[in-house]
DNA sequence: GATGAAACTGCTCCAAG
DNA sequence: CTTGGAGCAGTTTCATC
């Protein structure tokens, strides 16, 4: 595991919300000059801590949509059933992320799909195919209230 | 609603992956000369429907941590109690993600943190706060199955 | 929509302190 | 780590078809 210093994490930290910012305009911001700067990025990516970078997309406003989140529970817990579960999920773009659980629930995953019809539909695959599915229970999204990046100030006495 | 063509949504879908491609490299990839792709490019940027850009960051590649999943339940439901436990959930930065869940369940929200004490002292923040919480459930993720992004291949046909 | 170009900014690397 | 700079690539805005 790589050791970063402060500067390291702000320079992750202004990447996490601005990831197109020039790299001499982010040296700037981190009071450094352009090279040893650039310098640390090559290093943070090449050491797979910056694994690419992405638009953030408003999917409202570009189309209907609902997102669901739902709790899986599977028929058994012998190795197989848990790939051949995730490769499932894998499968279908509309789940868009997926955890693994301790406890009594198996995974929660979440959904972004048309409509419920679509998204009763991707159940009812997840239930017909081999997925040892057993029970679900489905949670409808009314509002986003959150959704921000990894808090990295949280580690910076690190 | 901005309407969108086939181009403005594979722009969309490799900027959603590749975010800091470049603009001619961008035109290319949607078999348009640069200047029109730059035309699309600030459309989308200006109707909100790119909101900006950001690094993806390997959280496992830098330090521990745990990602907790929590359900709530409001003490009350008058208008101001919502209002009162978002603000608590906006206040917090392991607090990374928030719903408003349709059902017996009021929200579902994601946490962050260096450790389940780090967590517990967040809950604990939570209810001796004046934040109407109730009751709530607990599940640690063992796991990241899935992790993508928005299925904009589902939206094609608009 | 396409093309070409101009003026500018930023990128990458290198040298020297 | 710093500054400075060379050579190249990418950006934004033109005018023209």
């Amino acid at each position: 595991m790589l050791k970063l210093d402060a500067r390291d994490l702000k320079i992750l930290s202004i990447l996490q919300t601005e990831g197109r910012i020039s790299k001499s305009e982010l040296a700037k911001r981190v009071n450094l000059s352009n090279t040893p700067c650039w310098e640390r990025l090559q290093r943070l990516e090449a050491a797979g801590i910056v694994r690419g970078y992405g638009a953030r997309i408003a999917l409202e406003a570009l189309a209907e949509h609902v997102t669901i989140f739902v709790t899986a529970e599977l028929e058994n817990h012998r190795s197989g059933d848990f790939s051949r579960f995730e490769d499932a999920v894998s499968g279908e773009p509309e789940i868009v992320a997926c955890w693994a659980l301790g406890g009594g629930l198996d995974y929660l995953f979440q959904v972004v799909t048309r409509s419920v019809g679509t998204y009763q539909l991707l159940i009812d695959r997840l239930l017909t195919g081999d997925t040892g599915l057993k029970r679900y229970f489905t949670y409808i999204v009314t509002k986003e209230v959150k959704n921000g990046g990894v808090p990295l100030e949280i580690f910076k006495s690190l």
